[in-house]
DNA sequence: GATCATACATTTCCTCGGGAAACTAAGGAA
DNA sequence: TTCCTTAGTTTCCCGAGGAAATGTATGATC
């Protein structure tokens, strides 16, 4: 609870050994630039509270001098809620201070309607509250609700979402008087993101984007350990960048658009057109990819092809570091990684292209995930 | 002298002045949010050291209480040196602390040799220097060098120059020995960028981008005061951003790079091919346009539309607060301005068509201003 | 096995930055 | 005049964190 008003050094250093694991004392200060003193200062009031705990001697014991005691941030000593709110279903993640999930649950909605919705997020709430209960685990700390759209975590409200038909929602409100527990919104690609900065694939880079494909395609942007928002609230917006070409239109009403080109939406369509199945699926698409379909497969590394576009745009724009590609278009991600590749590799432009590429399974419950850790951050890092 | 070890609310008080102009003590206080003795107290010593001065009363007199009293940078404290570096020639200002330039001076350069480069750069300096001394004005404090490529301005070294063909050349290391003064490099759209965010259409925005229009296509990101500079050093390669079709071929060998379509080079020679003319020049071009030809405004259509997928796309990543389109290429910008900011507004997603499209006329000197920013800023935000 | 070297950790002391609040300054209004 | 209001200054104080002396636990050395 006293997470929240320790000086600057004493988030410092809780930070640090959030991102790198446990640590000497000795190595905290040489990577924060704190004096030992400082360290050993700060460090008592977390240990107190159990923010930190001692975990003994480090498995490559020096040779000689004092052996160090490793610090590591005590996971359990806080435990948070993730709720990710599709236009169907809540999934939703119990989750410790490192974001590690300790139990899961999905609901489907049964109607978009703003009571409706926040009825059944408090029901999931309260489902995982009892699981953590019966776990032996101390109370939820505070809620964390992602959802795709226009979000301003800031106020906690909804501006606009686009699959719920919802605009200008108070959410984290209205969840929190109807759970008793602090509640943080934030969208949900973004929270994947700080996800990722914390507890991923972007510790410790100076920049990094995260892309999901699905049935849409999203991006989050971190820069220097802050996640871009955008000014009016937009950010990322891969899925419309429009490189795609002329002739598909998407559903924001241009053609080009990444996402009527690469969504699994798009993707299953043409495949259906390439087919001449009206009623192929998604899955069966894949199944005639790899047996060797040529058309199918042209649809694959056609989609390939867009994404590899859209991923140097980010690159020549940003610059990152790394890219990291996720999300359940990814179970198809072989047939058409090579195709990203090569035309990621052709159009980076110059020392861009040194970006390095990685894929991540999505797991279902990592988007949940992300609430989970947007709500543990605001207790480390309680900027802004 | 004494900027660079002042405590950090010295320099935001600095920074706090420099950005929004003179301002009496008690509102600087209330924009940096330090208490009124603080603002006192580290006021003092700034004024003692003339890099603030007292202007008397503001304009617009308070009704009772007090009167106030303004105070500013002392623009004249300081002097610096920027100097462009094109492939043909070089272009230097002197400027003061504010980046106001005071004098400029062209010269063409005969080889692209790296020593004749800076003994060229050298005698430029010598010749602002001269100029200095003529208007009484005081020793240059540094010397601002901005060239187009990959430039580590840590490290001082150009990395790599297209227009000059040069590959790892430490550069500030060379014209520091030369000339005897402190000098820095930086990419020129950085420069660029960082001019317009302390001093020009960028000041107190959280987040823009600038977009240069001329032989090729560049752009500067700002996010939160920070200018992104890019993990391998690239970043804002709006020239090659893959959104222009596949009819023209880049420089860099790919198809659809913005570069290829938008750039002068490239309407030029679009232009040429639609009139059947293969002399003529962009001036023509733009007089032939302006009289009607409706093959030749074609070309700028054209042009004005991949510019607007381009500026779209800028928009869509990373939701700037404001593009700043500048550039030689803005000379014939109404031609094809309507084109752009239709095609922007129709790709621009959601709410990130909210932002807020500038035309910045660009003089010579405006590149070389970007160097002496860049100069300035080392002294009052000696960050990294 | 006593001593030493070494590196980790703690404690003590001190400096410095900036806030709180009392105080001074300078004008207008009653 | 006196009072009110806002600007700016001074004084006092507290908290954060660095420097450096001190304490501590190990292996190495004689």
């Amino acid at each position: 609870m006293t997470l929240a008003d320790q000086p600057p050094a004493g988030a410092l250093v809780f930070q640090t050994l959030l991102a790198h694991g446990p640590l000497t004392r000795a190595e905290v200060g040489r990577r924060t630039g704190l004096s030992p003193g400082a360290v050993t200062k700060v460090t008592a009031p977390l240990l107190a509270d159990g923010w930190i705990t001692e975990l003994g001697r480090p498995a490559v014991e020096r040779a000689n001098g004092r052996p160090a005691t490793l610090i590591a941030v005590h996971a359990g000593r806080a435990r948070f809620v993730g709720v990710k709110v599709t236009g169907d279903e809540l999934i939703g993640v119990l989750a410790d201070l490192t974001a590690q999930p300790l139990a899961t649950a999905r609901t489907a909605l049964a109607s978009r309607d703003v009571g409706n919705v926040v009825l059944a997020i408090a029901r999931l709430v309260g489902e995982l509250r009892a699981e953590a209960d019966a776990m032996g685990e101390r109370e939820v700390h505070s809620i964390g609700v992602t959802i795709s759209g226009d979000v301003d975590g800031q106020t906690g409200t909804v501006q606009y979402s686009p699959f719920l038909d919802w605009r200008r929602v108070p959410l984290a409100q209205l969840v929190e008087t109807a759970t008793g527990t602090p509640t943080v919104i934030e969208n949900d690609v973004r929270a994947l993101t700080v996800a990722e900065q914390w507890f991923g694939a972007g510790v410790g880079l100076s920049s990094f984007a995260v892309v999901t494909v699905g049935a849409g395609i999203g991006c989050g942007i971190s820069i220097g350990g802050r996640v871009v928002s955008g000014a009016h609230g937009v950010s990322g917006e891969v899925g419309h960048l429009p490189v795609g070409g002329t002739d598909r239109v998407c559903t924001c009403g241009n053609t080009g658009c990444v996402e009527a080109v690469a969504s699994t939406h798009a993707i299953t369509e043409q495949a259906r057109q390439a087919s001449g199945d009206p009623a192929l699926t998604m899955d069966e698409a894949v199944r005639l990819a790899h047996a060797g379909d040529g058309a199918v497969r042209a649809v694959f590394s056609h989609a390939g092809h867009v994404m590899g576009l859209a991923l140097a745009s980010v690159a020549n724009l940003i610059g990152p570091e790394r890219i990291i590609i996720s999300g359940e278009g990814v179970a198809s991600y072989d047939l058409y990684e090579d195709q990203i590749r090569q035309t990621f590799a052709a159009h980076a432009f110059g020392a861009a292209s040194e970006c390095d590429l990685v894929v991540r399974p999505l797991p279902f419950e990592e988007w949940a995930r992300g609430g989970a850790a947007v709500a543990a951050q605001r207790l480390f890092a309680p900027t802004k």
